[in-house]
RNA sequence: CGGGAUGUAGCGCAGCUUGGUAGCGCACCUCGCUUGGGACGAGGGGGUCGCACGUUCAAAUCGUGUCAUCCCGACCA
């Protein structure tokens, strides 16, 4: 490719809406362009980059003996009636209608569609495993589409479904998914992390999430992991044990009385108040779940995770409640209090979940939906008996405890690139997706999911590899391996030399630039460096003694070399390319 | 959806307070000069100032409404 011909534009300044680096990186150095919001125009850099992606996908899916097809983009309601999820999956989905007025919506998932394939031809036990995916744009209409790639309303997925006759099956289906994610990723030179996590609103028991750690603010996640084991998994999931902590109040609360605690709105002011550790304070919160009230009892001094409150509860949308509903709910139960006062006795009607840290708790305080005042010396059984549902919706900090080997968990940021779901049943049974056993008995299908998204896999990659100059392109996606750039095109020398070169990698197989632009060689390295080709030849005043410049861009590494070792040199690395 | 901000040329911005022929840098075109880390000079093309309505002799500028975009929170590949 002439570097004159590329329909590229690279820009002196990064655009003023880009908030992360590999947004900022790829706005500016041309390979996207926004169309609107959160849908991005691949520019034909962008392009080559997504397809060797797509490709190292294809080949390693391929290999794990997954089958490639393509489904529709536009799917008809019917469908996703037929497994509850057009009420159930909320604004997210891309609603249409057609001429005729029938009701329809883009995709933002097929595990419907690929449901309704397989009960058509998958009749028979013999015809099981299979695994069956699909690389193709998907639509979430997401509530704040951000990041440029990271987070897309329109995006690149790949998306893979198993099917099978057996839990052991499929078990067998998702070890090998993973084996063949982690190949991926490799090649796609991403370190990843397997973590567990929530299965969220595409359900399921089992899943697992491959995370990009990087040190970038674009991580949107929290993965917690250990260093002694292989324990990690999201913040939505995570477990842990905690130090030993005083959750006795005996010595502080000898009996059980309602007393006086001006001023405490807080637990912060309760326990500096009282003068105790907050393990010994149930704090009492509420949430709205699926627009019902719910109170979430946890000690004092830990955090309610939302989504496995969520979860507990059963819902699908959870926010904290406002102050103005928590003194609604209290106003409906017959008390009048401010909200930092609010308890769980009088509540006997509404849903209560209470964190298992509630369970070791003895002579605590409690709030009694009573302004400035407190119940102290409190005890489950005794006091708050109506507590039925105990389970963990703790939000796990750094520092807690493995709950593998019981090392410290450490904490750190993770992009979502992929993950794997073990699905069940929980699509083919209300779908009425069966086959036959060897006995001629009907039996749903067995599922699992399995996606990668590849635009933000490509984002990722830029998030985890780049400098101030710009990106650094792992060699086996890059849109090109090497740059030839010829410092002065006048000068026939170099011009000879760089075309020499040139010709002999193209004829060699190598996907190589020549920068024949008549641009100043400053130009041109800052191009080179923020488009960010791997590896860089400079046919410069040096060609008169017979040498020309190989730099390579991750390392920033220079040699001086002639010009045939440089072609050989690269066209020995592409040979050994993954 | 709640909170905050911004819409002026492909990109980055000024002009708005105090209404009076729409500007700057980069990019683009022409000529000259230059050629190892985003040179320089001269000339040139490109904008219904997000949109609508209103006030006014006159609106980028004032008012009302509306749309879009971005940031902070809850969702996910």
């Amino acid at each position: 490719m002439k570097m004159s011909k590329m329909f590229v534009q690279t820009l002196r300044e990064f655009p003023s809406d880009a908030e992360v680096v590999s947004h900022k990186m790829l706005a500016r150095a041309g390979y996207i362009r926004k169309l609107t919001s959160g849908v991005y125009n691949y520019m034909p850099l962008m392009w080559r980059v997504l397809k060797k992606v797509e490709k190292i996908v294809r080949e390693e899916m391929d290999r794990a003996g997954a089958q490639e097809l393509l489904m529709p983009f536009v799917q008809p309601k019917e469908l996703w009636e037929e497994s509850g999820r057009w009420e159930v999956y909320g604004r997210e989905l891309m609603r249409l209608r057609d001429r005729h007025d029938r009701e329809m919506c883009l995709g933002p998932t097929h595990e419907e569609v690929i449901t309704s394939i397989a009960r058509d031809v998958l009749k028979s036990y013999k015809q099981m495993p299979v695994n069956l995916y699909q690389i193709q744009s998907k639509f979430r209409d997401e509530v704040r589409p951000r990041y440029g790639l990271l987070r897309g309303r329109e995006f690149i997925m790949k998306d893979a479904y198993s099917f099978d006759t057996s839990e052991e099956g499929l078990d067998k289906e998702y070890k090998n998914m993973a084996q063949a994610y982690k190949r991926i990723f490799d090649r796609c030179g991403l370190a990843t992390k397997m973590v567990q996590s929530d299965s969220g609103a595409i359900g399921g028991s089992v899943s697992h999430e491959f995370m990009v750690i990087t040190d970038t603010d674009a991580g949107e996640n929290d993965v917690f992991y250990c260093n002694s084991c292989d324990y990690s998994a999201n913040s939505n999931h995570a477990i842990s044990n905690l130090a030993p902590a005083i959750v006795d109040g005996k010595e502080y609360f000898k009996e059980t009385k309602v007393i006086d605690t001006p001023q405490t709105h807080s637990i912060e002011e309760l326990s500096k108040f009282l003068n105790i550790p907050s393990t010994l304070i149930l704090k009492s919160l509420v949430y709205i779940v699926d627009k019902k009230p719910v109170i979430a009892l946890i000690r004092a001094d830990k955090t309610v995770e939302e989504t496995k409150l969520m979860n507990a509860v059963g819902g699908i949308d959870i926010r904290i409640a406002s102050s103005a509903e928590i003194e609604e709910l209290m106003t409906n139960k017959g008390f009048k209090a401010e909200p930092g006062f609010i308890g769980p006795n009088g509540m006997e009607d509404i849903t209560i979940i209470a964190d298992k840290t509630v369970k070791e708790m003895k002579n605590f305080v409690v709030g009694i939906n009573e302004t400035d005042k407190h119940l102290v010396g409190a005890n489950l059984e005794k006091d708050i008996p109506h507590i039925e549902t105990f389970t963990d919706i703790r939000l796990v900090e750094q520092g807690d405890f493995c709950p593998e080997c019981g090392k410290p968990l450490q904490v750190t940021k993770g992009i979502e690139v992929g993950n794997i779901f073990k699905l069940g049943t929980k699509y083919s049974k209300p779908m009425n997706a069966v086959y036959l056993d060897e006995n001629g008995k009907t039996h749903p299908y067995i599922m699992g999911c399995y996606g990668i998204g590849i635009s933000r896999t490509a984002a990722a990659a830029v998030e985890a590899h780049y400098d101030e100059h710009g990106i650094k392109w792992p060699i086996s996606i890059a849109p090109y391996h090497v740059v030839i750039v010829p410092v002065n095109i006048k000068d026939e020398l170099q011009m000879q030399i760089a075309n020499e070169m040139y010709e002999k990698l193209l004829s060699a197989g190598v996907e190589v630039v020549l920068d024949d632009r008549d641009e100043r060689a400053g130009v041109k390295f800052k191009d080179a460096d923020l488009i960010g080709f791997p590896y860089r030849i400079t046919a410069g005043k040096t060609v008169n003694d017979g040498f020309v410049e190989y730099k390579i861009r991750e390392t920033g590494e220079i040699e001086k070399v002639t010009p045939q070792e440089a072609v050989d040199h690269i066209i020995e690395i592409v040979k050994n390319i993954k």
